[in-house]
DNA sequence: TGTACATCAGTGAACGCGCGTTCACTGATGTAC
DNA sequence: TGTACATCAGTGAACGCGCGTTCACTGATGTAC
């Protein structure tokens, strides 16, 4: 049956909500349609009516989830500077929340293999949060020098807690040591001349 | 048929091969078994003589590849120290070789939603990688200094290349830039007290 | 404001397909005598 | 060394299953008069 307009908007936002979160849980190949649908409330068919294809709906849930993620990193500049980026981002607590963490980390090497579509979403999301990154370091460095920076600390941070992740099933001594480890090494990173 | 011991042992040689360079490709999820076995010149009942799963080939594929990707790392840091790693590891050339590639940047994010085995060699793989970074690290930093700094170019090694594979496919130009900014980064990271 | 009707979001059955895994069978290997 | 036979690596058909996608249909919405 039909559906107000109205309705039909919340059904696509709920689409896009729920594939965001069990893409970063399970993958992108690792979810169907199907379950996608169900966390929604609706069947496959109405995600058909709203997009059309499962990659189309992967990039606009991509795009989406890296627009959260950007929120807190940018409060975080805002109110503590880099130290307080670096505190969020490389936290445990950052790091078990797949669900609810950076789609940047959770997918990375994803990436790589889908359409076109989803590198130009993930190339503007890592873009967008070198550029919060880079607000943060010292004024007195050259701009060419702090852009660097940032681009390096913003890949730093999804290698870090991606490999975190990896080796936290078998090894969570480990994990905390990587994301510890990366803490130290990109705040004198960011610090120095 | 039957076949020799020497025979078999090529072909489950063959299998883990071949499993290793489509897995790096398209993922574990992205490769089926039948796809492992053509590769291998063989069926897939001969893959399921020779392992127990396609996780336990998985395992040992990974395994594999990551012993593989450390020999050139060897060799780069016993020739040309750090500065010779850096520029091997985040070279355009080995970027771009996802099938020759190391398996921690093209699995990274994968990892973590496999079976705790799968991990483990992960874990492994980083910590070796780790442990050459630290022997070119200069032997005045304390030793728990050295490990902490190896253990963060080694995971930011892993972000670059995973980020820059990621926005490659859109834009070639940008993701040349991650790794240059990783390549400089890091050999400040390296070089400094 | 009230009525007639075209629109179209959403349903659910059905599509072909490839997935991981199992298993009866084959026949060369390698062992026991 | 030669023969008889148990072993078992490898084949290929078959399993149930879930995948992404299509489509005829439903019926409330929203528009035209």
């Amino acid at each position: 049956m039909k559906v107000s307009r109205e309705k039909a908007a919340e059904h696509r936002e709920a689409l896009v909500t729920a594939a965001s979160r069990l893409f970063r849980e399970q993958g992108i190949d690792g979810v169907g349609v199907a379950d996608i649908s169900k966390a929604a409330g609706l069947t496959h068919g109405a995600l058909y009516a709203q997009f059309e294809s499962k990659q189309a709906l992967a990039a606009e849930a991509l795009s989406q989830g890296l627009r959260r993620a950007e929120v807190p990193m940018k409060k975080a500049a805002d109110e503590g500077g880099l130290g307080a980026c670096l505190d969020f981002y490389l936290s445990p607590r950052q790091r078990d929340n797949l669900a609810g963490g950076c789609a940047m980390a959770a997918s990375a090497s994803e990436i790589a293999r889908q359409d076109v579509s989803i590198s130009t979403e993930f190339a503007g999301g890592f873009e967008r949060m070198a550029a919060i990154i880079e607000a943060t370091l010292k004024r007195e460095l050259p701009q060419k020098s702090r852009r660097q920076r940032a681009i390096s600390i913003t890949a730093s941070l999804i290698g870090a807690v991606a490999a975190s992740r990896a080796v936290a099933k078998s090894d969570p001594r480990f994990a905390n040591e990587i994301i510890a480890a990366a803490r130290h090494a990109l705040e004198r990173l960011g610090g120095e001349r």
